[in-house]
DNA sequence: GCATTTTTTGACCGATTGGACAAACGTTAG
DNA sequence: CTAACGTTTGTCCAATCGGTCAAAAAATGC
């Protein structure tokens, strides 16, 4: 039978796409997608080349089907932000959440920060499209709580890039946070410490002048 | 003769190595170690790969050169953080330096990106060194700063991750900023921006409580 | 000038890469 | 049991990789 193109997908189709996809999550996000190599992912995986190869078309369509998959996750946190709660702990929240999700998926993270690094060759078109109009929406949100003197007058925009710089770099650049902190950064610690830091940081001056 | 090992540099020798060192920068930041080729650096560099082997003993060697070289530039602002003057505008001109820096030197930028992102295999031993002790002493002064009543109390070491973090982003996801800038974010504006929205974000959280 | 040294290059090499293929093996429905 | 279909693998291939080498070309010193 033909390679599992767009037909109804077998049992065991279904669970070992998924075991490759986690296979290629990590050898992509810890090597690159030029740095990793298709035997080393089957290996990974536990099974051989051709028979990976069955799964999926190519390199090419194991990457591509991983990062399409991680975008949905990675934009989540940000779709919930809305003007219905408190501007503030709605921050909070978001910041919370963005600096969870690099606690707990450091790889998805390192895989879309090298993606970005290499100019994005793959999501460029997503970037400037449904990231943009995203991002657009809920920088007209902030603006609203500017207006509405509920927040302290700041750019909507580089608020936001602001915290994902600052939350996904305990993932990204994790080696280097842990080379810094010595043996204080041995645990989850630093992320706690990461989350007080980053809330006072971001919230204190952020609160309207009283 | 050798390969230019420990020997006397020639003129010609000198301006090569330069030469290939640029277009390396280029092919480097834009690909990553494993990404990148010997021969489009050498095509870049405009000479042969054999006249390229000739000055450098062989990819790994013009790499860590480069690095090597990059790492001095890189942690320059830091060492000009001292105690002399006035803790807000000492810190106000180490995130404006380091700004400058991503606007100035993207390549570099990313070029060390693609290093931590790798897991730093060939800086980690600077990082838990030479790195940790600078940034060690560093945050000694921004303590006495604190103990002193003259900033906010505050983590230093997170602090310092932050600014790190939030100046780098300009140059590392490029082209997410601008994406999500749209023609907004097309001239170098967005650095003015970025500078004006980071100095209220750092500084007006670090005054001391009056 | 000429001899020596430095620089440049074309041709080549072994290793690794992503991928193709047919044959073998398993599984399942009648 | 058996035919049909799904799964797995050993083997192979062309392309690309980093790097070598000897010989030609250019520069340099006297």
């Amino acid at each position: 039978m033909e390679a599992p193109a767009k037909r109804r997908r077998t049992r065991i189709q279904i669970e070992k796409r998924d075991l490759i996809l986690e296979a290629a999550l990590d050898v992509f996000s810890a090597h690159g997608f030029r740095g990793a190599t298709v035997d080393q992912i089957a290996e990974a995986a536990g099974m051989s080349k051709p028979n990976l190869l069955y799964y999926f078309r190519g390199k090419e369509d194991i990457h591509t089907t991983l990062i399409k998959r991680l975008l949905e996750t990675w934009l989540a946190p940000l779709r919930e932000l809305d003007d219905v709660g408190d501007p503030i702990s709605e921050l909070r929240s978001y910041i919370r959440r963005k600096l969870e999700m690099s606690r707990d998926f450091p790889r998805e993270s390192r895989l879309f920060a090298n993606e970005i690094l290499q100019g994005a060759p793959r999501v460029k078109p997503m970037l400037e499209g449904e990231l943009k109009s995203l991002v657009d929406d809920k920088a007209e949100i902030i603006r609203g709580w500017i207006r509405a003197g509920r927040i302290a007058r700041t750019d909507p925009y580089h608020l936001l890039f602001a915290i994902w710089a600052t939350t996904q770099h305990y993932a990204d650049f994790d080696v280097q946070v842990r080379a810094v902190l010595g043996s204080k950064g041995d645990g989850e610690g630093r992320f706690e410490d990461a989350a007080r830091f980053l809330e006072r940081l971001f919230l204190d001056g952020l609160k309207p002048k009283s």
